[in-house]
DNA sequence: CGAAAAATGGACCGGCAAGTCCAGACTGCC
DNA sequence: GGCAGTCTGGACTTGCCGGTCCATTTTTCG
């Protein structure tokens, strides 16, 4: 991926793709020329198309995944140890911080609209997400039914698919309004739910 | 807001936001010109400015609004009248197939996108969308409550917001992944949620 | 050191699409 | 029937922006 034959070039690359990125944040797609890439990163236009040959859209693609990237990680490391209610509120808050800070700009979902649900690239980098995200959100309800905290009999997947939807949707609507509340409900219910199933009381 | 002196003027105007909509599902915000416009509206440069004057960007206002206005009528009559399980069940079929036929376009989302969050025509649209649903989804839980079917003490508004941020996001990660698996699993699980807080046992 | 490969700078091109303009056709109304 | 206002057609302008190209510098490596 990141393919670059001397460490100069693999530097330059990256600082190419991190400050489109913040340009990006700040003036969203649509309003991004290559120019502005260009200023922001000290780059010349010939440099541009030396690392991204299909041009533009291979950038956003580029960004697409370096931004999917920190989506997870910026939850961490509450998202990958979700096995008691403590560490659930922790992430809970992780979750509602991280969005919060982040604002009323979606990079990932603008990037999306922009190359397009036809390419298959663009598609594959958002459902792996989803499908990670899942996966953790599945697991940390599977730590819970082992500590007796969640019922044995709960469909695991889809109530993680639930909560995902949730947390997107929530995400989504903050976007638009600038309003946390649904987010945050979102979050708040699905962990109630979750709660609510107790299985045998816990011991410990 | 559909001002126009004549009957014929109004008509035109009515094509042209309806076929744009058109357009836009079809091809997606970023590839749509003008001229896409005129060729499938039949019209010419200088009618859509003269009904536009503001240009493309009040053009697409103008056809968000109409999205906004589909997207409750299409859950109609159902939306209206969420006060039985059985009419929970129906409003909820009723959303994903309409999710489901819609595929994987949201024109809302896209126009959003491409207006831009400064815009304040735009966000006015979606925020005054999303505070319609939502007060549907909250009278129909209530009704429920009155009818004995849900707990009195559930806090009707912040699982009103949970719920319609799990359809969001159930809409957003099919329009990624083109699998309605999410918000199906949002809308089983809120409902599932709602029942698993029943008051008095109901009659009936 | 010297040649090949990589990296960089920036001028230039070409097309596209938004928006302008004015002339002419239609409509309604008295 | 005629005039005022509305509507329509389409050629034209304009600026922007993605992409190309080649000359120059820097790095790598034997």
């Amino acid at each position: 991926m990141t393919d670059a034959p001397t460490a100069k070039g693999r530097a330059t690359r990256a600082r190419i793709v991190e400050g489109t990125a913040e340009v990006l944040r700040e003036q969203g797609v649509a309003c991004t020329t290559l120019d502005d890439v260009r200023g922001r990163t000290g780059t010349s236009k010939s440099q541009l198309f030396h690392y991204f040959p299909a041009g533009k859209d291979e950038l956003l693609l580029a960004v697409a995944q370096f931004e999917a990237d920190r989506v997870l990680e910026d939850q961490q490391p509450h998202l990958g140890r979700l096995d008691s209610w403590e560490s659930w509120r922790r992430w809970r808050d992780a979750v509602v911080e991280r969005y919060e800070r982040q604002g009323d700009h979606c990079p990932l979902g603008a990037l999306f609209l922009q190359v397009g649900r036809s390419s298959p690239g663009a598609r594959a980098i958002v459902t792996e997400l989803m499908a990670q995200w899942q996966r953790h959100l599945a697991s940390g309800i599977r730590a819970l039914q082992t500590n007796g905290l969640v019922a044995p009999a709960l469909d695991v997947d889809r109530t993680a698919a639930a909560l995902l939807a949730g947390i997107q949707g929530g995400v989504t609507i903050m976007m638009s309004t600038g309003d946390s509340t649904h987010l945050k409900a979102a979050l708040d219910t699905g962990i109630e739910h979750l709660r609510g199933t107790a299985g045998a009381p816990a011991r410990t």
